[in-house]
DNA sequence: ATTCGAATTAGACAGAGTCCAATTCGTATC
DNA sequence: GATACGAATTGGACTCTGTCTAATTCGAAT
């Protein structure tokens, strides 16, 4: 029964989580890992320092970025792509797909438990996949234009 | 049957298809749907930009973004978005995913025809689909690192 | 208290893409 | 051919996301 859900994340139990994951657990990296999971949206760089520096300034944007990557790297989180000007930070590492608002920009996770994909073309030898993304865009059918 | 083949993309039927498009065919705009459809690749703008002034200097950067989004918004391309730093324009508008090679950055074509996807959760009453995207994501399996 | 590597920082920088006011182009009219 | 006029194009400044770097600060171990 792997990725028992934690049900309240606390500073505490997320510091746990990054040492797990073999990240040394500073105090802005914690702050950090605390936006992204306390909360369950997809955030972009400067929303996540938005809300690191919400009191008093205490990050920076170099650790931002450097963070963000080092979280990528360790496999703690996952980029969503979907919008050209910014990528999105997604606490959520199940396996699991995206509906994209194209409107308000939302961006909602659709378990991929119950998704069949059939009919894909071999990869080319030499290959190994890395990943699929199943992106659904959708806009709001009244849109006034 | 829709979408006959063009087998060979001349400067003559490119400005036919620009008008059928509703676009007003000028020189800058010819060459840039001419570079993007005699290839059959996926472009990004800079990519775009370099092939259109390979002789001599013809067209600004402006001209190159404003043609690229004036083609987007009349569905005579697609936009790809896979990459973090830039956009790839599809001249492909038939219904196809993307395999996306990490090391290479190349972009391959996946006919749709074949694929089914199954178990999609229906969208929320108000919205409509404006697409979907699937996206591989893979890598040399015997990459040296 | 001192040390030392790791982490953080400010700010310069890079690249993609947008914006704007000025110019040029192409077509229509005379 | 000359003129007029709206559409298209242009250079260049600008914005925004993200990276880089050299200097500083942090924190754990001694």
């Amino acid at each position: 029964m792997p990725n028992m859900e934690i049900t309240q994340y606390t500073r505490d139990n997320l510091a746990e989580k990054l040492r797990a994951h073999g990240i040394n657990p500073t105090h802005q990296r914690i702050e950090i890992a605390f936006a992204l999971f306390s909360r369950h949206e997809h955030l972009s760089a400067d929303q996540v320092m938005a809300i690191v520096n919400e009191r008093h300034s205490e990050t920076s944007k170099a650790t931002v970025y450097n963070t963000l990557n080092l979280f990528l790297d360790k496999k703690l989180i996952r980029e969503v792509i979907v919008d050209p000007n910014k990528v999105f930070y997604d606490p959520n590492t199940e396996p699991h797909y995206h509906m994209y608002d194209l409107e308000s920009g939302r961006l909602t996770d659709i378990d991929a438990a119950d998704v069949r994909v059939t009919g894909l073309p071999t990869l080319p030898s030499g290959m190994v996949t890395e990943g699929m993304d199943i992106i659904i865009r959708v806009r709001p059918s009244d849109a006034a234009h």
